[in-house]
RNA sequence: AGGCGCGUAGCUCAGCUGGUUAGAGCACCACGUUGACAUCGUGGGGGUCAGCGGUUCAAAUCCGCUCGUGCCUACCA
């Protein structure tokens, strides 16, 4: 018999009576930072044996400085199974990102500085973005390493650096060589407050609100009347300022009531005024001043009415206008149709009609208070078009407009010269890409499918803005060609380098730079190619490379600015699910052009954090939780406790409740680990152990439960894994299993040695095993116990939890005590549970406290159970303080219970002394 | 207007390929706990699984429709 080793006061100095997470978690970061713990290492095994695993996780932007607990729980989830795999002995290479470039930033640097483009100096404005771009990242840098994210902070890219310079001005490089980047004059989409091109993926539908429609009348030029027609017609439209801009009517080609107009033109309305005084004095208009009128007297521009099959006859009249350019409509009738142009909106969403002083220069839109949006241009015109009687009436109309995403303003279209890259003839090999892509949870994929099926527009790259990647491009003054940078001559700011030789074209050596900087996008789609130093590859570095997606393969140079090729294609990304069409689908684009191949092997898309009412967390809405009080006051494990609780792609709720939850979850896992620590000593035992029943089942069930832990992980599915092992802990380790062996160690007369050494045999490795598996999701509590408790007792111990093996196997087999699962040992060991559960019932209508000895226990067992009592009944009545055990009819008197077909009384020990 | 997700206890949510009496946490009620528990345990109340119809021996689960809700996409000049 082993002697129980009680709490002594060495044993609270080792192992403190609280859990106190406020000095454990900051020592165990710094630890780990200076033992270089989540380091890649490409001389490791598992990197030369080709077990790698990088991720691919956002880079936010750090511009925004609003970390919530929405994002703490998305990079939480991300880190759940990167532990997960570290411990299944994979090469982890996690880096962290900053998105600092681009548009995102400079608004955030406009609206903080109170500035505005054109109003500051280029590099002043740089200056500031960057700034403010490296305050940004040291807050999220303290955050995520408070939150325990196993980040390898040496691998840490910013989107800004030369280094995604490179990539970017490569990939446009290597884009251009491949045939697919052309610049083009087309109609594009514009935001005219931030004065710049737009991509598809920057715009996003308004609310919907009124916009009246207007019908206006168009009057057919005189000689084409003829009789018996009439000699009008009628348009509806949203945008009336943009009539003087028409350029066609259309009708559907077999709408009868326009067969018959094949032919003719129609005048358009406003185009006959002139500026009133200044008519006669000048040809060009530049120079009205306010106070101008306009009058008729010129000639009414004349447009064709024009057929075309996607007019819907039932809309409105039937008859439609068509400007340059209102919508994508417009754009695929003027290209259909090869109509002229008539542009009368300048970058910033400004009136250019000289012979309207009424309207010239006047802002189609301006942000109201509340979501109206009221347009002085729209309200000139209106007032113009009833002036001269061809306003014929307003009525309600609900739509919504296209806003640019990142200020909210309704999006024009311009015409100006943008680099595009061609994607509209990629749609097939795309959504190929798309399923061929492992996603998870798989409904996702529908959002890219979507995305793709739907895409209008090719990926226009251009910028009109200052803080971005630079294109490596000078055009040529004299011949207009575009002059690129070389490979080796990247990464290159044109701006502030001269052009390095005279026109390909022509030889002048007279050549500007390119002053557009490109999409925000265009770089961070290369984050996987990043994190492979893609841009430093020499040719055919992926030559006779698997480009499955599979594992990797190994040979890494360890300098952190050489290619790492082995790294790409990465294992996984991590992303929110709103990012899907841009992020996401960028990314593929990309690869799918560079490389010929996916990014990732894997998707893994997160829901959102949601405040108490379930809206999304946003610093504009107001309604986020800072995570740094959250960690600071119930530790970083219980935010991450709460963050595992998300189903996989769902939202979730952010519940102060549920972070306390895992703060009790906490308590629990150091409580039970002090105790089961108690009885176990300093060393493992070394009485051969002979496992009683209960050993048997808990060990049994742990072993299940670590196949259910591992089968979520490998799913992503971290909610299921945390929840089978913290079900496990609580209700079968805690509330039975450590009950039912607290007698073996209270009283040396029942139990013999060997079972006393099962049970410190099951205690040590049970409780290692559940450490290990909490680990993920837990990982200060699980390092800080793990050497508190365990690490002395084993001979060869890892450094650290989080680099001890995962308690399963590929194959499935668990390592815990030998795998052993015994036959039938759950299943008795459930009827010894509830068995256990009658008496605690019949304690409980008896009022009997559980630490009261019984005498005597009286059952009335089915007869299946009957033969299991000499295997059961030790550990029952051990688990119960009860004597002995009497089968039969039960006494009337007695406190009783009925647990489903099981039916018990017991006695106390002093009553039945008493009789 | 299409697509996707969601709708299960007062609240927040699990319930994978259909199979005992539908579960957990929180909240609530009662009881018990000076021997691991800044508490914990035991027991209890509480559900028309949104609704209707269908398939099946069997449906929260599969199918169809309807309603509500959220998101994605498209938007109608």
């Amino acid at each position: 018999m082993a002697e129980p080793t009680p709490a002594t006061s060495t044993f609270d100095q080792d192992f403190p009576k609280n859990y106190e997470h406020a000095t454990v978690e900051p020592r165990w970061t710094a630890s780990w930072e200076a033992q270089g713990l989540y380091r890649f290492d490409p001389e490791s095994s598992a990197a030369k044996a080709g077990r790698v695993y990088a991720i691919d996780t956002p880079p936010p932007y750090v511009s925004a400085a609003h970390l919530h607990t929405g994002h703490a729980m998305s990079y939480s989830q991300a880190e759940f199974v990167i532990r997960y795999k570290r411990m299944r002995g994979h090469a982890v290479f996690y880096p962290m990102g900053f998105d600092d470039n681009g548009l995102p930033t400079e608004r955030y640097v406009e609206q903080k500085y109170k500035i505005q483009k054109g109003k500051i100096t280029r590099k002043d404005f740089i200056d500031l973005c960057l700034k403010e771009t490296r305050e940004g990242a040291e807050v999220y840098q303290q955050l995520w390493k408070s939150l325990g994210l196993s980040v390898d902070w040496r691998m840490t890219y910013s989107t800004i650096a030369p280094r995604a310079v490179k990539h970017a001005q490569r990939s446009f490089l290597d884009l251009v060589a491949k045939g697919r980047l052309e610049r083009r004059a087309d109609p594009i989409l514009w935001c005219p407050t931030c004065a710049t091109a737009l991509a598809q993926a920057d715009v996003e539908a308004g609310e919907e609100q009124n916009r009246p429609m207007h019908a206006v009348r168009f009057d057919i030029v005189t000689s084409a009347h003829l009789a018996g027609l009439p000699d009008h017609g009628i348009i509806e439209t949203t945008r009336p300022e943009l009539v003087t801009a028409c350029v066609a009517l259309a009708c559907h080609p077999e709408d009868g009531r326009f067969k018959n107009l094949s032919g003719i033109h129609f005048q358009v309305p406003l185009t006959n005024l002139r500026p009133e005084r200044l008519r006669a004095d000048t040809d060009d208009g530049a120079v009205f001043g306010d106070g101008l009128l306009s009058a008729p007297g010129g000639e009414f521009r004349q447009v064709p009415l024009i057929f075309d099959e996607s007019v819907d006859p039932e809309f409105g009249t039937g008859l439609m206008m068509v400007c340059t350019f209102g919508d994508p409509e417009d754009i695929a009738k003027w290209r259909t149709h090869k109509l002229d142009t008539q542009l009368i909106l300048d970058a910033h969403g400004r009136m250019v009609t000289p012979n309207i002083p009424e309207l010239n220069g006047k802002r189609v839109h301006v942000q109201e208070k509340g979501s109206a949006i009221y347009s002085e241009a729209r309200a000139a015109a209106v007032e113009l078009l009833r002036q001269y009687g061809h306003l014929l009436g307003i009525r309600d109309n609900a739509s919504r407009a296209s806003l640019h995403e990142r200020c909210s303003t309704p999006v024009e279209i311009q015409v100006a010269p943008q680099w595009f890259i061609r994607v509209l003839d990629l749609k097939e090999p795309l959504l190929e890409r798309g399923r061929a892509l492992n996603w998870y949870p798989p409904f996702m994929r529908e959002r890219y499918e979507q995305w793709v099926e739907n895409l209008r527009w090719d990926w226009n790259i251009s910028r009109q803005r200052f803080y971005g990647v630079p294109f490596p491009v000078w055009f040529c003054n004299g011949c207009e060609t575009a002059n690129f940078a070389e490979l080796d001559e990247i990464p290159v700011d044109p701006l502030m380098q001269a052009a390095p030789r005279p026109c390909s074209a022509c030889g002048s050596t007279d050549l500007r730079p390119e002053p557009d900087v490109m999409d925000t996008w265009m770089t961070s789609s290369l984050t996987p190619l990043i994190n492979a130093n893609w841009a430093n590859w020499p040719q055919g570095a992926l030559q006779g490379k698997s480009l499955e997606c599979k594992e990797n393969s190994g040979e890494f140079p360890d300098i952190r600015d050489q290619p790492r090729p082995a790294l790409y294609p990465a294992g996984v990304r991590v992303q929110a699910h709103e990012i899907i069409r841009t992020w996401l689908f960028y990314t593929v684009v990309k690869s799918h052009l560079h490389t010929d191949s996916l990014p990732w092997r894997d998707v893994m898309i997160s829901g959102w954090g949601l405040d108490r009412q379930g809206k999304k967390m946003s610093k504009r809405a107001g309604n986020f939780v800072d995570p740094a009080e959250v960690i600071g006051k119930y530790s970083a494990d219980a935010l991450r406790y709460w963050a595992a609780g998300a189903t996989l792609g769902q939202d979730l709720r952010y519940l102060e409740d549920d972070v306390k939850g895992g703060k009790r979850l906490l308590t629990k896992l150091w409580n039970a680990t002090r105790f089961a620590m108690q009885y176990v000593g300093t060393s493992l035992p070394t009485q051969a152990e002979e496992p009683t029943l209960a050993d048997k089942w808990v060990r049994s069930e742990l072993i299940e439960v670590i196949g259910q832990a591992t089968q979520g992980f490998e799913t992503y599915e971290y909610n299921r894994a945390v929840r089978a092992v913290e079900r496990f802990f609580w209700d079968t380790w805690c509330d039975h299993y450590l009950e039912i062996i607290k007698e073996r160690f209270r009283d040396g007369s029942r139990f013999n040695a060997g079972e006393v050494a099962a049970a410190q045999n099951t205690l040590v490795f049970g409780t290692y095993a559940l450490l290990r598996v909490f680990a993920p999701i837990l990982p200060f509590i699980t390092e800080e116990l793990y050497h508190k408790a365990i690490k002395p007792l084993l001979a060869q111990s890892p450094v650290s939890i989080h680099v001890a093996p995962w308690p399963a196997a590929d194959d499935g087999q668990v390592d815990v005590l030998g795998g052993t699962i015994w036959p039938d040992a759950q299943e008795h060991g459930a009827v010894l549970r509830d068995l256990i559960g009658a008496v605690r019932a019949a304690r409980t209508a008896g009022k009997i406290g559980g630490g009261r000895p019984l005498a005597m226990i009286y059952a009335q067992l089915p007869e299946a159970i009957v033969p299991l009592l000499p295997e059961v009944s030790r550990d029952w009545l051990a688990a119960c303080r009860a004597e002995g055990v009497q089968l039969g009819a039960l006494p009337d008197d007695l406190p009783a219970a009925t647990l489903g077909e099981l039916h018990v009384a017991i006695a106390v020990a002093e009553l039945v002394e008493q009789a």
